[in-house]
DNA sequence: GTCTATAAACTGATAGAC
DNA sequence: GTCTATCAGTTTATAGAC
């Protein structure tokens, strides 16, 4: 392990502030006050605001590629795999939160290309993994559905980061109804 | 006519600053580099930021009301209703941008109550007419789709916001498979 | 209406003591 | 590693001349 108690500490609340506030709107105050130590100490880790961006999404790809792993060994077939994925979103849902990825992407303009690149790679990433799970799944019978596989993740993927957006400003769920109906589209012939 | 030649072009530059770098990204020294005049001018129309924040989701938002009431008046059917309304987040894409409404939902918790509420209002507004829209379309028997209309129209705004967010990070469009894989939804029985 | 001048607070960031 | 002290630049915003 090289990361120690603070980084991990200072990682967890930045991208707490970022998911729920945005990473222009957050503050090295804000996180000094939250993790309990100066603005100073925080620069003796991350020299700049964007090696600090750059560390929690590098930690959030990351994190998405234990949770794609883990979900390919436990899950018995692919609706199941799905299932589980859109799982990921409807806890982030619960929490109020929108993905990281999302909020980064929705200040994209103003990000350095190093952040943009992940960003980018976590939405490749994800689409690939979603992509490779419909085709398997037609392939083994288990969904009718006809279509071409980039078509139904185009959807998913887009529908889980907008019902998060969606779901936050209304306080009231958005991910339940999309989960449902999108398997429609993947049951349907 | 109460509006004068510069609020308009304040509120045009202000709706583009906040669509393609967010509502906390841009400052009034950016605002007023574009239109052309000084900071100090833009507080005389508009005291706060908030002030010019609310201004620009207000008329955004009245602008959805004119163009749901020209797609009610001019499209042939139901589906074609909500192709007319796809296009619209369509032209947005096309311009690199997402949607104003989904760029304040992603700043939400930084925005004051009254801005929040219009953004709450433009989903409500538009989800509501989705929902009447596929409805109708239902009992017309345009539409095969038998789940809830309320399933659908979730599906549809979501992956409309999410859409334009992916979309433009990766400089690729996501719209268009969105749009195939949605009317799968409805045509299937 | 638009300007200059200015303020008070905040921003990310650095130097150097402990 | 964390602190105090400090910086230069920026932010929103106001006062008052023209």
């Amino acid at each position: 392990m090289t990361t120690n108690e603070t980084t991990t500490r200072l990682l967890d609340a930045a991208q707490k502030l970022i998911q729920e506030r945005g990473y222009n709107a957050f503050s090295y105050k804000d996180l000094a006050e939250l993790v309990g130590i100066r603005t100073a100490s925080i620069h003796y880790y991350y020299p700049a605001k964007t090696d600090l961006g750059h560390a929690v999404m590098d930690r959030y790809l990351a994190r998405l590629e234990l949770a794609l792993t883990a979900i390919d060994r436990t899950a018995r077939n692919e609706k199941a795999k799905l299932r589980a994925f859109i799982k990921l979103y409807r806890d982030t849902e619960t929490c109020g939160a929108i993905c990281l990825c999302g909020s980064l992407a929705s200040d994209f303009g103003t990000m350095p290309p190093s952040i943009q690149k992940l960003v980018v790679a976590y939405l490749d990433r994800s689409e690939a993994w979603v992509v490779a799970r419909i085709v398997s799944g037609v392939a083994a019978g288990e969904f009718a559905f006809a279509g071409r596989a980039a078509e139904a993740a185009a959807l998913l993927l887009s529908s889980l980061q907008g019902g998060l957006l969606v779901a936050r400003a209304r306080t009231k769920p958005a991910l339940e109804l999309v989960q449902r109906a999108f398997f429609r589209v993947l049951d349907a012939a």
